[in-house]
RNA sequence: GGCCCGUUCGUCUAAGGGCUAGGACACCACCCUUUCACGGUGGUGAUACGGGUUCGAAUCCCGUACGGGCUACCA
């Protein structure tokens, strides 16, 4: 049979685009592509409270960076849409009057006051925060309590109401979690969740079983903080005969950040970014930080994303998409919840970036670069001999911009102490040496230089630092010879005439 | 408060009844490099607690503690 699985989020970042969002697309993804299924993307805009300009897109671009683009969604298309939630509004009442029939749910006509009432006057010690249950409902104003007559005339009238689940007394309801086994609730201490909203809108707890069943979802998997309401959507699945249909159900562990969940300030108090692109809030002005653009590789955070809650058992821990494709495996996901380490995945990334080819780290870096130095025909060089040294895409511009630019100080601390006239003399002797070369390469450059050391009676540590300083202005930088070859023999040997000029 | 989930080095984790509990990040030391990194070698460091089952428990069971989630006409 087909694999369909499928992940929600609101349109807006904060409902769900944060790491721990990224991570329940990732693995869903993972899934699909592994069963040669299909990833479907559903959005859930049954909250127009909720709603963010632009964050429908913003997500879009997001998955698009992380290359998990679903097969199947509001802008992909496919053949099970609408596959927006306000564009399904019959298909829902429809569904929530089958249920209201069959007597699994029933009418409410309770006014937010009335409902804030009673959580007030039910409210003891013992119980802080009552619910509308078995022990309430009849108690408040529903089909329930009202006569048949009342509740037609109420509804003829367009009354405000919603539609909630009757749930049972006494019942256990078990899920069968494929990260966690077997999971029993007593549905006596679930609530009466609303079904349908006073505006029309379905509940996630009713779209989200309509609509898996409608698109014939096979799989579904979701943070764990959906866990306590499982048993509605179970019962769901039951009262509207769907039974056999139910997805297999996977409830993934939270990423928690320093001190508890991870939350968006995490990332402002902390300094590391928990959205995968920067966000701006169009209604605060706010902007979140994105992992793309503080010079992360999709590659790397799609694989300590992975990481953070499984492994294929093995040492590994450098994997490719195709590889995460190839080797995931929901049941070997931990079922407790696992805390970011920006360290660690720091480390992916430049784990990462080692393995890329100069060519295509040149492209990489092209945002992070200044075109002054981008477009120098020294660049190509010099990334071969600073990739390496990066972390973040951003750092190649601090690891090398000495290479293009003549330093105007000097690091006088190191120089001072080692200065003298038979320094001097050496390195106008370099000079000479330098301007005869006609090969300019690091190794002979390094040759002649520890020659003419020898000649002088000078030990080579005397005077290495010394030219490194006039090089670059610092104690940084990859090999001195490297950087000479380089610079050029024209650069080199004026740079050292400068600095001869300001020790 | 109630319900649910969880707990192995500081962090991510391996070990699914059986050797000195393994690896990675971070940290420390040494080597390499007469810079800083990279790299190499080594080191510090964990089964929350208490019972039980068993010849034998990180692993199975019970209890306790701690952490987290949910308890909305939010998802």
């Amino acid at each position: 049979m087909e694999k369909r699985v499928r992940v929600r989020f609101a349109p807006s970042p904060t409902g769900g685009l944060h790491l721990g969002g990224m991570r329940t697309v990732l693995y869903n993804y993972l899934f699909a592509k592994q069963h040669k299924g299909d990833f479907i993307l559903r959005i859930e805009d049954t909250d127009q409270n909720r709603y963010v300009p632009g964050a429908e897109q913003y997500i879009f671009d997001c998955l698009k960076w992380s290359g998990l683009e679903p097969d199947e969604s509001p802008v992909h298309g496919g053949n099970y849409g609408p596959y927006r939630q306000s564009e399904r509004k019959d298909i829902y009442r429809k569904y929530t009057e089958q249920l209201v029939q069959q007597g699994y749910a029933y009418y409410a006509f309770d006014t937010p006051e009335e409902l804030e009432k009673m959580r007030h006057d039910f409210k003891t010690e013992s119980n802080p925060s009552p619910q509308y249950d078995h022990s309430i409902r009849m108690k408040m104003r529903n089909s329930l309590t009202l006569s048949a007559d009342e509740t037609q005339k109420l509804l003829g009238v367009n009354t405000r109401h919603v539609v909630r689940i009757k749930m049972p007394e006494q019942e256990t309801v078990s899920l069968k979690d494929m990260i966690r086994g077997e999971i029993h609730f007593d549905t006596s201490v679930v609530d009466d969740k609303v079904l349908l909203k006073a505006d029309g809108m379905p509940t996630y707890h009713l779209a989200v079983v309509v609509d898996d069943y409608l698109m014939k979802i096979s799989h579904a998997f979701r943070g764990e903080e959906w866990l306590p309401s499982a048993p509605v959507h179970i019962l769901l699945w039951k009262y509207l005969g769907w039974e056999k249909e139910m997805p297999q159900w996977a409830h993934l562990p939270l990423i928690l950040g320093p001190n508890g969940k991870l939350s968006k300030r995490d990332g402002a108090k902390y300094g590391f970014p928990v959205f995968a692109m920067n966000w701006t809030d169009p209604k605060t002005g706010e902007l979140t930080e994105g992992f793309k653009e503080k010079g992360f590789l999709p590659e790397a955070f799609i694989n300590f994303l992975a990481l953070l809650g499984w492994n294929d058992g093995t040492e590994q821990e450098i994997f490719t998409k195709e590889e995460l494709i190839r080797k995931f495996s929901i049941e070997r996901v931990h079922s407790g919840g696992a805390k970011f380490d920006y360290e660690k995945a720091k480390w992916f990334n430049h784990e990462w970036i080692k393995r890329l080819p100069t060519e295509d780290f040149k492209l990489k870096i092209e945002n992070f670069t200044s075109d002054a130095i981008y477009t120098t025909n020294l660049i190509d060089k010099v990334i071969r001999l600073v990739k390496d040294r990066c972390t973040l895409l951003t750092d190649f511009e601090d690891q090398s911009y000495f290479f293009f630019k003549t330093p105007q100080e000097y690091d006088l601390n190191v120089v001072k102490p080692k200065w003298n006239d038979a320094k001097k003399l050496f390195f106008a002797e370099v000079i000479r040496n330098y301007e005869l070369d006609n090969d300019w390469n690091a190794a002979t450059l390094e040759k002649n230089f520890k020659e003419i050391a020898a000649v002088n009676e000078i030990k080579p540590g005397e005077v290495l630092l010394l030219f490194r300083i006039m090089l670059v202005g610092g104690k940084f930088g990859p090999g001195v010879f490297d950087i000479a070859e380089v610079l050029g023999k024209e650069e080199t040997i004026h740079r050292i005439k400068k600095a001869l000029a300001a020790f």
